[in-house]
DNA sequence: AAGACGAAAGTGGTTGA
DNA sequence: TCAACAACTTTCGTCTT
Protein backbone atom coordinates (compact mmCIF):
# COMPACT_ATOMS: atom_id res chain seq x y z
CA UNK A 1 0.00 0.00 0.00
CA UNK A 2 2.64 2.23 0.63
CA UNK A 3 4.50 1.46 -1.85
CA UNK A 4 1.45 2.05 -4.29
CA UNK A 5 1.33 5.96 -3.08
CA UNK A 6 5.02 6.14 -3.46
CA UNK A 7 4.40 5.23 -7.13
CA UNK A 8 1.35 7.63 -7.41
CA UNK A 9 3.83 10.02 -6.05
CA UNK A 10 6.81 9.63 -8.46
CA UNK A 11 4.28 9.05 -11.70
CA UNK A 12 1.35 11.01 -12.27
CA UNK A 13 -0.51 8.84 -14.41
CA UNK A 14 -1.12 4.89 -12.74
CA UNK A 15 -4.07 3.17 -13.92
CA UNK A 16 -7.05 3.73 -11.61
CA UNK A 17 -7.80 -0.52 -12.22
CA UNK A 18 -4.79 -1.88 -12.36
CA UNK A 19 -2.08 0.03 -10.99
CA UNK A 20 -0.18 -0.40 -13.66
CA UNK A 21 1.88 3.08 -14.56
CA UNK A 22 2.68 1.95 -18.88
CA UNK A 23 0.58 4.19 -20.76
CA UNK A 24 0.45 4.39 -24.87
CA UNK A 25 -0.22 8.45 -25.87
CA UNK A 26 -2.36 8.79 -28.70
CA UNK A 27 -1.92 12.38 -28.87
CA UNK A 28 -4.00 13.00 -32.27
CA UNK A 29 -6.92 11.38 -30.52
CA UNK A 30 -6.27 12.71 -27.27
CA UNK A 31 -6.48 8.83 -25.17
CA UNK A 32 -4.13 7.44 -23.41
CA UNK A 33 -4.45 3.97 -22.72
CA UNK A 34 -3.10 1.60 -19.90
CA UNK A 35 -0.96 -1.30 -21.24
CA UNK A 36 -1.91 -3.64 -19.10
CA UNK A 37 -5.64 -3.57 -18.93
CA UNK A 38 -6.39 -1.52 -21.75
CA UNK A 39 -8.69 1.24 -19.95
CA UNK A 40 -8.64 4.70 -20.74
CA UNK A 41 -6.33 6.06 -18.32
CA UNK A 42 -9.22 8.18 -16.13
CA UNK A 43 -6.49 11.26 -14.50
CA UNK A 44 -6.17 11.83 -18.03
CA UNK A 45 -9.49 12.93 -18.49
CA UNK A 46 -10.18 16.42 -20.34
CA UNK A 47 -10.33 19.39 -17.47
CA UNK A 48 -13.33 20.47 -18.19
CA UNK A 49 -13.58 23.62 -16.18
CA UNK A 50 -12.38 26.84 -16.65
CA UNK A 51 -8.52 28.13 -16.95
CA UNK A 52 -9.29 31.34 -15.49
CA UNK A 53 -9.87 32.70 -12.28
CA UNK A 54 -13.16 34.51 -11.38
CA UNK A 55 -13.83 36.34 -7.93
CA UNK A 56 -17.33 37.15 -8.28
CA UNK A 57 -20.59 36.49 -9.91
CA UNK A 58 -20.39 38.77 -12.12
CA UNK A 59 -16.87 38.01 -13.26
CA UNK A 60 -17.62 34.21 -14.05
CA UNK A 61 -20.60 35.09 -16.13
CA UNK A 62 -18.38 37.81 -17.98
CA UNK A 63 -15.91 34.74 -18.80
CA UNK A 64 -17.60 31.63 -19.05
CA UNK A 65 -18.02 30.53 -22.82
CA UNK A 66 -17.40 26.41 -22.82
CA UNK A 67 -20.71 24.43 -23.60
CA UNK A 68 -20.95 20.23 -22.18
CA UNK A 69 -18.01 18.51 -21.42
CA UNK A 70 -16.41 16.38 -24.56
CA UNK A 71 -17.26 12.84 -24.75
CA UNK A 72 -16.64 9.84 -26.70
CA UNK A 73 -20.19 8.68 -26.40
CA UNK A 74 -21.83 11.11 -29.05
CA UNK A 75 -20.46 10.48 -32.45
CA UNK A 76 -19.01 14.01 -33.18
CA UNK A 77 -17.48 13.89 -29.18
CA UNK A 78 -20.36 16.43 -28.88
CA UNK A 79 -18.28 19.14 -30.36
CA UNK A 80 -20.67 20.05 -33.77
CA UNK A 81 -21.27 23.79 -34.94
CA UNK A 82 -22.64 23.82 -38.12
CA UNK A 83 -22.66 26.72 -40.43
CA UNK A 84 -26.30 27.26 -41.51
CA UNK A 85 -27.71 27.57 -45.03
CA UNK A 86 -29.39 30.67 -44.97
CA UNK A 87 -27.53 33.68 -46.07
CA UNK A 88 -28.38 35.66 -43.43
CA UNK A 89 -26.73 36.71 -40.37
CA UNK A 90 -27.22 36.41 -36.64
CA UNK A 91 -29.52 39.38 -36.71
CA UNK A 92 -31.39 38.63 -39.69
CA UNK A 93 -29.69 40.66 -41.70
CA UNK A 94 -28.84 39.43 -45.42
CA UNK A 95 -24.91 39.19 -45.93
CA UNK A 96 -23.65 40.27 -49.13
CA UNK A 97 -20.56 40.58 -51.62
CA UNK A 98 -17.36 38.94 -50.53
CA UNK A 99 -18.68 37.91 -47.36
CA UNK A 100 -20.85 35.73 -48.63
CA UNK A 101 -18.46 34.07 -50.51
CA UNK A 102 -16.42 33.75 -47.38
CA UNK A 103 -19.30 31.49 -45.84
CA UNK A 104 -20.30 29.75 -48.87
CA UNK A 105 -16.44 28.25 -48.93
CA UNK A 106 -16.94 27.74 -45.22
CA UNK A 107 -19.81 25.21 -45.85
CA UNK A 108 -18.25 23.56 -48.47
CA UNK A 109 -15.27 22.93 -46.39
CA UNK A 110 -17.29 21.89 -43.30
CA UNK A 111 -19.41 19.32 -45.15
CA UNK A 112 -15.94 18.16 -46.69
CA UNK A 113 -14.36 17.76 -43.41
CA UNK A 114 -17.29 15.19 -42.83
CA UNK A 115 -16.20 13.27 -45.94
CA UNK A 116 -16.69 10.15 -43.76
CA UNK A 117 -20.39 10.45 -44.12
CA UNK A 118 -21.17 6.45 -43.44
CA UNK A 119 -18.86 6.22 -40.60
CA UNK A 120 -20.31 8.91 -39.03
CA UNK A 121 -23.59 7.81 -39.61
CA UNK A 122 -22.72 4.78 -38.30
CA UNK A 123 -21.28 6.10 -35.13
CA UNK A 124 -24.61 7.94 -34.05
CA UNK A 125 -26.67 4.71 -34.40
CA UNK A 126 -24.24 2.86 -32.44
CA UNK A 127 -23.67 5.56 -29.52
CA UNK A 128 -27.49 5.48 -29.25
CA UNK A 129 -27.16 1.89 -28.94
CA UNK A 130 -24.69 1.96 -26.41
CA UNK A 131 -26.46 4.17 -23.89
CA UNK A 132 -29.46 2.14 -24.40
CA UNK A 133 -27.71 -1.24 -24.20
CA UNK A 134 -25.89 0.54 -21.28
CA UNK A 135 -28.50 2.14 -19.31
CA UNK A 136 -30.37 -1.52 -19.44
CA UNK A 137 -27.65 -3.48 -17.93
CA UNK A 138 -26.95 -0.41 -15.41
CA UNK A 139 -23.24 -0.31 -16.56
CA UNK A 140 -21.70 2.93 -15.24
CA UNK A 141 -20.02 5.67 -17.27
CA UNK A 142 -16.60 4.83 -17.39
CA UNK A 143 -17.49 1.90 -18.76
CA UNK A 144 -19.30 3.16 -21.65
CA UNK A 145 -16.62 5.36 -22.64
CA UNK A 146 -14.18 2.66 -22.81
CA UNK A 147 -16.85 0.49 -25.00
CA UNK A 148 -17.51 3.87 -27.32
CA UNK A 149 -13.46 3.87 -27.77
CA UNK A 150 -13.59 0.09 -28.53
CA UNK A 151 -15.90 0.05 -30.85
CA UNK A 152 -14.39 3.54 -32.63
CA UNK A 153 -11.27 1.00 -32.84
CA UNK A 154 -13.04 -1.50 -34.28
CA UNK A 155 -15.25 0.57 -36.89
CA UNK A 156 -11.76 2.17 -38.14
CA UNK A 157 -10.19 -1.87 -38.42
CA UNK A 158 -13.83 -2.24 -40.71
CA UNK A 159 -14.58 -4.80 -38.30
CA UNK A 160 -17.91 -3.90 -38.49
CA UNK A 161 -18.53 -4.18 -42.33
CA UNK A 162 -20.60 -7.31 -42.44
CA UNK A 163 -21.85 -7.56 -38.81
CA UNK A 164 -24.28 -5.83 -37.29
CA UNK A 165 -23.76 -2.20 -35.08
CA UNK A 166 -26.00 -4.01 -32.45
CA UNK A 167 -23.56 -6.71 -32.24
CA UNK A 168 -20.58 -4.74 -32.18
CA UNK A 169 -21.81 -2.77 -29.57
CA UNK A 170 -23.04 -5.36 -27.51
CA UNK A 171 -19.24 -7.38 -27.74
CA UNK A 172 -17.22 -3.83 -27.24
CA UNK A 173 -19.35 -3.37 -23.74
CA UNK A 174 -18.96 -6.94 -23.15
CA UNK A 175 -15.51 -6.52 -23.32
CA UNK A 176 -15.23 -3.00 -21.38
CA UNK A 177 -16.94 -4.60 -18.50
CA UNK A 178 -14.42 -7.36 -18.46
CA UNK A 179 -11.36 -4.52 -18.52
CA UNK A 180 -13.60 -2.93 -16.08
CA UNK A 181 -13.93 -5.89 -13.97
CA UNK A 182 -18.19 -5.87 -13.78
CA UNK A 183 -19.40 -9.09 -14.02
CA UNK A 184 -21.86 -9.34 -16.99
CA UNK A 185 -21.53 -12.11 -19.01
CA UNK A 186 -22.30 -12.98 -22.72
CA UNK A 187 -25.79 -14.43 -21.62
CA UNK A 188 -26.86 -11.14 -20.17
CA UNK A 189 -25.63 -9.40 -23.42
CA UNK A 190 -28.09 -11.74 -25.61
CA UNK A 191 -31.10 -10.99 -23.05
CA UNK A 192 -31.14 -7.51 -23.61
CA UNK A 193 -30.62 -7.71 -27.55
CA UNK A 194 -31.61 -9.42 -30.66
CA UNK A 195 -28.20 -10.86 -30.97
CA UNK A 196 -27.41 -14.57 -30.92
CA UNK A 197 -24.78 -15.62 -28.47
CA UNK A 198 -22.86 -17.41 -31.20
CA UNK A 199 -22.95 -14.37 -33.43
CA UNK A 200 -21.75 -12.23 -30.32
CA UNK A 201 -18.86 -14.60 -28.77
CA UNK A 202 -17.33 -14.26 -32.56
CA UNK A 203 -17.79 -10.22 -32.89
CA UNK A 204 -15.60 -10.55 -29.74
CA UNK A 205 -13.25 -12.54 -30.41
CA UNK A 206 -12.77 -10.46 -33.53
CA UNK A 207 -12.44 -7.45 -31.76
CA UNK A 208 -10.06 -8.93 -29.46
CA UNK A 209 -7.43 -10.15 -32.41
CA UNK A 210 -7.84 -7.15 -34.00
CA UNK A 211 -8.28 -3.82 -31.75
CA UNK A 212 -5.35 -3.29 -29.76
CA UNK A 213 -7.10 -3.93 -26.59
CA UNK A 214 -5.45 -5.59 -23.52
CA UNK A 215 -8.74 -7.76 -21.43
CA UNK A 216 -8.21 -9.23 -18.29
CA UNK A 217 -9.14 -13.13 -18.04
CA UNK A 218 -12.76 -13.33 -16.39
CA UNK A 219 -12.03 -14.30 -12.54
CA UNK A 220 -13.92 -16.13 -10.35
CA UNK A 221 -13.29 -13.32 -7.80
CA UNK A 222 -15.00 -10.48 -9.90
CA UNK A 223 -18.11 -12.61 -9.72
CA UNK A 224 -18.08 -13.28 -5.85
CA UNK A 225 -19.65 -9.91 -4.73
CA UNK A 226 -22.65 -10.96 -6.84
CA UNK A 227 -23.36 -14.38 -6.36
CA UNK A 228 -22.82 -13.88 -2.48
CA UNK A 229 -25.00 -11.18 -2.34
CA UNK A 230 -27.88 -12.76 -4.16
CA UNK A 231 -27.27 -15.38 -1.03
CA UNK A 232 -26.78 -13.33 1.92
CA UNK A 233 -23.70 -14.26 2.70
CA UNK A 234 -21.41 -12.99 5.40
CA UNK A 235 -18.22 -11.53 4.53
CA UNK A 236 -16.06 -13.44 5.96
CA UNK A 237 -17.00 -16.66 3.94
CA UNK A 238 -16.89 -14.95 0.84
CA UNK A 239 -13.45 -13.23 2.27
CA UNK A 240 -12.68 -16.73 2.97
CA UNK A 241 -14.00 -17.88 -0.77
CA UNK A 242 -11.87 -15.62 -2.04
CA UNK A 243 -8.50 -17.01 -0.54
CA UNK A 244 -9.31 -20.35 -1.89
CA UNK A 245 -9.82 -18.87 -4.92
CA UNK A 246 -6.25 -17.33 -5.11
CA UNK A 247 -4.39 -20.35 -3.64
CA UNK A 248 -6.07 -22.12 -6.59
CA UNK A 249 -4.91 -19.60 -8.84
CA UNK A 250 -1.23 -20.44 -7.07
CA UNK A 251 -1.93 -23.95 -7.82
CA UNK A 252 -2.89 -23.66 -11.20
CA UNK A 253 -6.48 -25.25 -10.91
CA UNK A 254 -7.87 -22.37 -12.14
CA UNK A 255 -6.73 -22.45 -16.07
CA UNK A 256 -9.75 -23.78 -18.72
CA UNK A 257 -12.46 -23.80 -15.87
CA UNK A 258 -15.41 -21.72 -16.12
CA UNK A 259 -14.74 -18.92 -13.51
CA UNK A 260 -19.01 -19.26 -12.54
CA UNK A 261 -18.13 -22.53 -11.24
CA UNK A 262 -15.10 -22.15 -9.73
CA UNK A 263 -17.07 -18.99 -7.47
CA UNK A 264 -19.77 -21.22 -6.65
CA UNK A 265 -17.27 -24.11 -5.18
CA UNK A 266 -15.58 -21.64 -3.44
CA UNK A 267 -18.26 -20.15 -1.92
CA UNK A 268 -19.68 -23.74 -1.24
CA UNK A 269 -16.78 -24.54 0.80
CA UNK A 270 -16.00 -21.08 2.59
CA UNK A 271 -20.11 -21.34 3.50
CA UNK A 272 -19.29 -24.66 5.29
CA UNK A 273 -16.02 -23.98 6.83
CA UNK A 274 -17.52 -20.58 8.40
CA UNK A 275 -20.92 -21.96 9.13
CA UNK A 276 -22.35 -19.99 6.81
CA UNK A 277 -23.96 -22.71 4.66
CA UNK A 278 -25.61 -22.86 1.53
CA UNK A 279 -27.00 -25.97 -0.28
CA UNK A 280 -25.08 -26.81 -3.57
CA UNK A 281 -28.63 -26.08 -5.38
CA UNK A 282 -29.23 -22.57 -4.23
CA UNK A 283 -25.54 -22.24 -4.80
CA UNK A 284 -25.78 -23.18 -7.92
CA UNK A 285 -28.71 -21.34 -8.76
CA UNK A 286 -27.19 -18.13 -7.70
CA UNK A 287 -24.17 -18.74 -9.61
CA UNK A 288 -25.72 -20.17 -13.23
CA UNK A 289 -24.09 -23.52 -12.81
CA UNK A 290 -25.56 -26.59 -12.04
CA UNK A 291 -24.81 -28.54 -9.12
CA UNK A 292 -22.79 -31.60 -10.67
CA UNK A 293 -20.27 -28.49 -11.55
CA UNK A 294 -20.19 -27.27 -8.31
CA UNK A 295 -19.46 -30.81 -6.33
CA UNK A 296 -16.94 -31.19 -9.40
CA UNK A 297 -15.12 -28.16 -8.80
CA UNK A 298 -15.68 -28.37 -4.34
CA UNK A 299 -14.18 -31.87 -4.89
CA UNK A 300 -11.23 -30.93 -6.69
CA UNK A 301 -10.38 -27.94 -4.74
CA UNK A 302 -11.06 -29.82 -1.44
CA UNK A 303 -8.71 -32.90 -2.78
CA UNK A 304 -5.85 -30.06 -4.40
CA UNK A 305 -5.61 -27.83 -1.56
CA UNK A 306 -6.06 -30.08 1.47
CA UNK A 307 -9.00 -28.54 2.73
CA UNK A 308 -9.98 -30.22 5.60
CA UNK A 309 -13.65 -29.91 6.15
CA UNK A 310 -14.92 -29.10 9.74
CA UNK A 311 -16.23 -25.96 10.32
C1' DA B 1 -37.82 -35.85 2.78
C1' DA B 2 -34.20 -33.00 1.49
C1' DG B 3 -29.63 -32.82 0.33
C1' DA B 4 -25.39 -34.84 -1.38
C1' DC B 5 -23.12 -37.91 -4.45
C1' DG B 6 -21.56 -40.03 -8.77
C1' DA B 7 -22.12 -42.46 -13.30
C1' DA B 8 -23.40 -42.05 -18.02
C1' DA B 9 -24.83 -39.88 -22.00
C1' DG B 10 -25.48 -35.46 -24.40
C1' DT B 11 -24.21 -30.48 -25.75
C1' DG B 12 -21.63 -26.48 -27.51
C1' DG B 13 -17.28 -24.57 -28.23
C1' DT B 14 -12.13 -24.83 -29.19
C1' DT B 15 -8.13 -26.65 -31.46
C1' DG B 16 -5.23 -28.61 -34.77
C1' DA B 17 -4.68 -31.26 -38.98
C1' DT C 1 -13.98 -28.38 -42.88
C1' DC C 2 -13.82 -32.12 -39.85
C1' DA C 3 -12.63 -34.99 -35.96
C1' DA C 4 -10.79 -35.10 -31.35
C1' DC C 5 -11.20 -33.13 -27.03
C1' DA C 6 -12.15 -30.91 -22.50
C1' DA C 7 -15.54 -28.72 -19.77
C1' DC C 8 -20.11 -28.44 -18.62
C1' DT C 9 -25.12 -30.05 -18.45
C1' DT C 10 -28.95 -33.25 -17.97
C1' DT C 11 -30.79 -37.13 -16.03
C1' DC C 12 -31.31 -40.51 -12.79
C1' DG C 13 -30.46 -43.93 -9.18
C1' DT C 14 -28.36 -44.39 -4.59
C1' DC C 15 -26.63 -43.00 -0.17
C1' DT C 16 -26.65 -39.80 4.04
C1' DT C 17 -28.45 -36.66 7.37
Amino acid sequence: MAKKTENQAKNRHVCSLCGGTDFIEDSKRGERVCTSCGCVASDHEMDTGPEWRAFTAEERNARARTGAPATLMIADKGLATTISWGNRDANGRSIKGSRRAAIYRMRKWQIRSMAHGSKHRNLSIAMNELERLGSQLGVPRDCKETAALIYRKALDKRLVRGRSIEGMIAASLYLSCRIHRIPRQLDEMTTETRIKRKELAHSVRQILRYVNVKVPLPSPNDLMPRISGDLNMTGRAVQRATSIIEEARAEGLTAGKDPGGLAAASLYIAGILENDRRTQREIAKASNVTEVTVRNRYKELVNSLNITMEP
